[in-house]
DNA sequence: GATGAATGAGAATTCATTCAT
DNA sequence: GATGAATGAATTCTCATTCAT
């Protein structure tokens, strides 16, 4: 499903990344130690990537692509907008709590100083932005959302309301179930605190 | 109001490194790119701080606190729960809107890599987060809010919503009005999606 | 003429090196560059030379060797040897006129900072050396130079000052011709300046 | 005399690198060991030079405004043309046979790889060059040289003889004294080879 | 308190060379 | 012989921090 046709060192190095970056941080990963985790020299790292930054980029885009593959297989078409944005949240939450690395790479590099890198990242979000923004639409369509939603704004919402229960999730040191709070947070969502 | 014991170079240097973090990020800011913002030489920097990191995180601890003390003058026990929120999210996307250097710092820095940086920063989020607490609080009392509400996860998904959006508003380059966003996005929170 | 023996990939390789070393210099130029230029494999070049150093050694062995064949085709024993040094002059300007990339290797790379590949290249002038040397030593026997011209130094003072004046005319970027030049350099061997 | 403003560490670093580049030549000379020669740390070669190479440009304009001070001072204009053109030959011979190191990277590294640098060189001999033309210009004003000298030329023809000179004396291993090779220099510029 | 020259640890990146195929 | 992917030693330069003045 994934690329596959990069070889097998190019995903060596990027795993090995993603185990350091999460560990470290970006700025305090080396290359070197990045290259010993992968178990290549630290010259052949330089083969597949052009520079440090771009072992960054590359995982991201990897790996938000890989969730976008989750998307795809776990939601379709038939299942009513209510119901594919809970899958949404669930795949959300628990393929981050499942891949504890990825989530500490996802909220705290993905927010990472330069806008510049953060704009290149934003482009491997796209697809999944789009992916909730179809959602939405799709439900203002047959009516089980609101007509007056702004499909651009409540994708917005949505989503850093998501990021920010994964980061405190992450903060706290993952004392509690992120999936578990998959119902209060769809909840929300659908019908707001008003009681 | 401020704890305004400190001397004004303590402050000087202070929105020196606001504006240098806010055009290069923290880790691409010198030390000495900050003195000369402020107009001292480098080694003041360190009779104020002790080492760079100490400066944003005391750069968060002031403005935060700044806009603890808007909130607790925008905001009186006499307004309803539902008008407190907005005021609010008003204050939260007027005050960065109006501060765009605070902005991207807050947004941008406030990520920051290491974790224990983060947590710290978390420290000086806590009157803030209190705040919104408090109003959800005071709104199960009072019935206006569903009395089932999780106060502390509504919470977050409050605090990341209005954060995405205002990420969002940065990188976009600032194209629009972020404070006409409040209506829609007060009205997710209260309403959400659902017809 | 040349030791003709050498497979191809030897001569290709070397050609591929002159035409690197004028354009970057030898410090800066990379092994895989003239591998590329030569059509070979990085590791080839590996098969005909020891280290990159031998391949700026062997350069100029052929390539002055070549020279070398030049001044035995052009001058005779029968000429005067007035007229073989102005041969001499003729040809080197010439050549070096004619081969733009042999003219960058032998005046800015002969010039190469170690005195031990100094050294080694100064071994490939020696036949040179000789060459003038014979006709000062000859003109000297026959009564057209000066009886006490200090063979060796003479010799020295010509090439010296046949080689500044082609590194002048490669460093002005060859507005003029070298060949050109002939006439007043020989004259000037000949004469003097004394009026 | 010499441009005296700069700071001491300015010159101990230029002497620092005059000894560790004659020993090593440019490419191998590590600015480290540059650094340990002139007392320095690491890090203050770049308070003063913007970069290595910079260290060599500046080693050469310093060094060779030297020499112009030394053949200023050592040349008048009461002298004969032919007597300014001795004394010229002297000081070059003698400074760099008093001078070892500076000879070492004069004739080696002068002669440096990359066009650019060497041009940038280049500017620094120019006052050296104008010097010698000044001689010439003079002894065809005095009648002392032939009125038909091409100046540009000859100047060429002399500094790169005396050059060559100096080189083969330092790859020889300075067995024998430079500058008892300035009579028999001097006479050959006078009166050339010819009988 | 204030200065800013000096420090030196630290890290990314390059590239000659090797060697399994 | 030929390949070119992999290696890893080597080196410049940066910049947070110190400290003598």
């Amino acid at each position: 499903m994934t690329s596959s046709k990069k070889p097998d060192k190019y995903y060596a190095i990027l795993e090995g990344a993603l185990k350091v970056f999460a560990e470290n941080g970006y700025h305090k990963s080396q290359v070197s130690r990045i290259a010993k985790e992968a178990g290549v020299a630290d010259g052949t790292i330089y083969l597949y990537f052009k520079k440090k930054e771009d072992i960054l980029t590359s995982l991201f885009q990897e790996k938000l692509g890989e969730l976008v593959v989750k998307f795809n297989e776990g939601i379709h078409e038939q299942m009513t907008a209510k119901e594919s944005l809970r899958r949404v949240c669930e795949i959300h939450y628990s393929e981050l709590e499942n891949n504890v690395h990825l989530a500490y790479v996802t909220q705290i590099e993905l927010r990472q100083s330069d806008l510049g890198l953060r704009k290149e990242i934003g482009q491997a979000l796209k697809r999944y932005i789009a992916f909730i923004e179809n959602i939405l639409e799709r439900g203002k369509q047959d009516g089980s959302f609101h007509p007056d939603t702004d499909v651009k704004l409540v994708r917005l919402l949505i989503f850093g309301a998501m990021d920010e229960v994964v980061t405190s999730w992450l903060i706290s040191g993952r004392k509690y179930s992120l999936t578990e709070q998959v119902g209060k947070t769809i909840n929300f969502f659908l019908k707001g605190i008003e009681a």
